[in-house]
DNA sequence: TATATAAATAGGAGTAGTTACTGTTATGAA
DNA sequence: TTCATAACAGTAACTACTCCTATTTATATA
């Protein structure tokens, strides 16, 4: 590396006609897609896209803050254009995820960060329950095999 | 169906030898273990039982509120032989869950309660961070890839 | 504008963690 | 003791994801 230093230390993203549509479809909906969806969504205007290159860019995508990664209940991850703090609702049943309007919680960072012996980078608050659309449906056989329902902290 | 009913709506859970060391041996550690990791512990004393089924006791004892079951980061499950309402900071090195001594917050349970079209069950919180042994080590390659760091909500 | 090069790509194989299936065995109520 | 059923072992299958390789592309610099 004798040239002129290119400075990959902070090396600016390239955006490549791949990672902009991703970027762009994910931004277009509220609805919190899964990987597979969201390689669906781009697959229709880019139809050689690889699901590969879908996971690759929210990777890196979510790992220069331009999008939010949900990953939470054992289930599939999720993805969220909208990059502002807030949290979110998960259907037990359907797995759908939905925004909720609660203001942010800087106290409980604040109580944590002392004296747990950790560095602590964040917290992920996640609420469970039913969606209304599950609501009218009636249990599921897994549901029912669960003898006292669903149990969570 | 026409013998004297058995009740199966709530029959009691049967106590077969596997679920009861299942059950004492996640009793006995702080640790919280994934299923693999129990999977270990119990063949100990049970060297012919099977990953599926400490799989399905986990399954069942946690959806009868006798253990809890931790999903959260992406990362594999993890079981806590404590019931009692707690939170858990995670490791995004090395994956090690920890407890911490931090009151509950009903409070957050009731402004969410109201309003949001969900039945709500409950919420996971989960604070992530770096565990005091990895914090001595340098960082990953993935982490050094992400040119921001971890961003969390 | 042309060129060099690091970064990103498609396609596909590989993996971890988990679930589902099949025939057999054990539990516990009667 | 009998018997229905729950749970079992063993294993195949599945899902969500990661990693690999050869090729292509975006961008900085000349």
């Amino acid at each position: 590396m004798n040239k002129k230093s290119r400075d990959n230390s902070k090396s600016p993203l390239r955006m490549t006609r791949q990672r902009r549509v991703i970027l762009d479809e994910l931004r277009k909906v509220t609805s919190h897609p899964t990987a597979d969806e969201i390689y669906n969504m781009v697959r229709r205007r880019l139809p050689g896209i690889s699901l590969g290159t879908v996971y690759r860019n929210l990777e890196i995508l979510s790992g220069n803050g331009m999008i939010q990664k949900i990953e939470s209940s054992g289930s599939a991850r999720r993805y969220d254009g909208n990059v502002k703090i807030h949290y979110h609702v998960r259907c037990v049943r359907c797995g759908r995820v939905d925004d909720l309007p609660l203001s942010t919680l800087p106290v409980l960072e604040r109580a944590v960060r002392k004296g747990c012996g950790y560095e602590i980078l964040g917290y992920s608050l996640e609420f469970v329950g039913i969606c209304p659309n599950c609501g009218k449906l009636p249990k599921t056989k897994k549901e029912r095999q669960d003898k006292n329902g669903t149990q969570r902290k």
